[in-house]
DNA sequence: TTCATCACCGAAACCGGTTTCGGCAAGCCT
DNA sequence: AGGCTTGCCGAAACCGGTTTCGGTGATGAA
């Protein structure tokens, strides 16, 4: 019987079936699309990875947008109600994320791309970018340097609070002290970037190496550098992490962690539809690495941190006097 | 009755209605994921409109992804069978389209975002970028351009057919003569568009301005003018189109139409739920225009076509010479 | 006033599955 | 061998809406 109806190429409907069993066989993703991380390929390599998965089990992928955390809450509310989606993905995780709190008070199944701060009741995929970060310190380390300054992200964001930990994690690796003040943070865009890099290089005691928690950050970095006229590699080596395709264009091309976006998607997307047909969320947190691409950014110290102060502060000098007296 | 129904916060499941109905109050949507204009910021925007457009009448968006033609059509077929989705958007239209040939077949609704070549019984909304081509032309013309090339993207893409369309009739329109070799096709990539700028300026009668049919393909016409040693904007201007992000950041920044690919998501969500209601196809088609954004990347000639070619050649001998004893 | 038509409203059938329930046959224990 | 349990299979109820149908009351025309 079930083999006739098979070769009649018969395909029960999702939606009746929904009716019954109050499941959509549907994934929900609600972009907030004031993220700049929606920018780059991130976003069609992500939802090329969801659908793949999803697809390969039979189910779909709805997604909405919102451009605040109450229109995200209505959104995903919404959602739910309509049964649009039986569970959800959570991208851009904070530290304490509203989303998290609405729908596990719903009791709506979801999977978060990166670790909150207290993630009991919760399934997550993560990549573990202060393994990236600390492994970053080390091979600064090993190139000759010995001070190393860190910028993160923003601070809402967890994958901040747990790069920032990697980096003294691997400062004490590496047998070096932990400094505050050649951390900066909370730079978003480029153009933060630049300025935590300039505030970084323009102390007393600079740092010949600095690590950047996102690729975004450190591509302000080579500004910072140009206007100080310093020689990013030599003068001054950096490290970041995402893996966006601006950092080849860069000159030197910037040397960072790559993620596999894709694969993520994948394995979140497999991760929640096991969530949805009833696994604890305990057995449902996996992890993956970050993997190095050598470019051209780092390399040994060309000057001690001492003589990259004299440098920068004549470069300085030089800007002053030449915008004093235009 | 209806509206004690209503204080009580009921809403009607979408999925029993659809059992009867045969509609799910769902756009469609399947990317392919290799289209390099997935990348940048128009795909967020992009989704971003389709998404409030389709939200605001109570419908949902269900996004799949395809890497080839034949996954493409699989996933809308699929879709289809399992009432996923109503109907689809279609992206980046061909001039001839194995999609609108698939679901035309099939009678499923769709819309397209740009015209192809036959469009009967097909819906869809498109920007005019024919008449930035023209208006591109003629603002050239106004600065005392008199030789002006034209570099397209894929040809086997319809916008293309029509830019350069729009290009010709600009020359018509400000009294220059079509020279066929002033143009070069295909350029995809900016690797593409910076061939296809050195082999129009390393002609005999260079052209002294240059309209690209895509910023990408423009933002080629940077490298290459370095190489020769150009100054984009008095040696050589150049009008692009899309407005990409990209070419803020060039310098001197890209002049450029620029397309509102959020209002376009928006109105092609309106019009594929209309076209889903019943409403006749002919009915179905709007257009908009695409904005110049006046920046640096176009002025009056310094040079004329002859001291140009004069200039490129000299720097071109220096550029082998230099290469022949390294 | 009476009859026909119209509008409205409630009941029932239906959409296409899932799940439960009951009946029947077979197997096992006493 | 008889009674009880087990397993399987088909029928029926159900999920939450839409749509059709039939009946009722009201309205308008003869």
């Amino acid at each position: 019987m079930a083999r006739a109806a098979k070769e009649l190429g018969y395909v029960p409907l999702a939606q009746a079936q929904a009716i019954r069993t109050g499941r959509v066989r549907s994934i929900g993703l609600v972009l907030q699309i004031s993220e700049h991380d929606a920018h780059g390929p991130f976003l069609t390599d992500f939802l090329a990875g969801v659908s793949a998965a999803a697809s390969a089990e039979g189910w779909t992928l709805a997604v909405a947008t919102a451009n605040s955390d109450s229109h995200m809450i209505d959104t995903l509310g919404r959602m739910v109600g309509e049964r649009k989606a039986d569970g959800f993905i959570l991208q851009r995780t904070l530290v304490d994320d509203p989303r998290v709190r609405f729908l596990r008070r719903e009791d709506v199944p979801f999977v978060m791309f990166g670790r909150t701060a207290d993630d009991t009741g919760c399934a997550w995929f993560d990549i573990l970018g202060e393994d990236a970060m600390y492994d970053a310190v080390l091979r600064l380390h090993g190139l000759g340097h010995r001070r190393i300054g860190f910028v993160t992200g923003g601070c809402e964001y967890n994958f901040c609070r747990l790069r920032r930990g990697g980096y003294r994690k691997g400062l004490d690796a590496a047998g070096l002290a932990y400094e505050p003040d050649l951390v900066r943070e909370d730079a978003r865009l480029s153009s933060d970037g630049a300025a935590a890099t300039t505030a970084l290089l323009t102390r007393p005691d600079p740092p010949t190496a600095i690590v950047y928690a996102t690729d975004e950050a450190a591509l302000g970095a080579y500004q910072a550098a140009a206007v100080l006229g310093l020689q990013i590699g030599s003068d001054l080596s950096i490290i970041a992490y995402d893996g966006i395709p601006e950092g080849i264009h860069a000159r030197p091309a910037l040397t960072t962690f790559s993620v596999d976006t894709r694969g993520a998607g994948e394995r979140l997307a497999e991760l929640l539809i096991r969530r949805i047909r009833g696994e604890a969320p305990e057995d449902l947190r996996e992890t993956a690495h970050a993997t190095l691409v050598d470019r051209g950014s780092d390399g040994p110290p060309r000057l001690s941190s001492h003589a990259l102060a004299e440098h920068v502060a004549s470069a300085a000098h030089g800007l002053t006097s030449k915008g004093g007296h235009p």
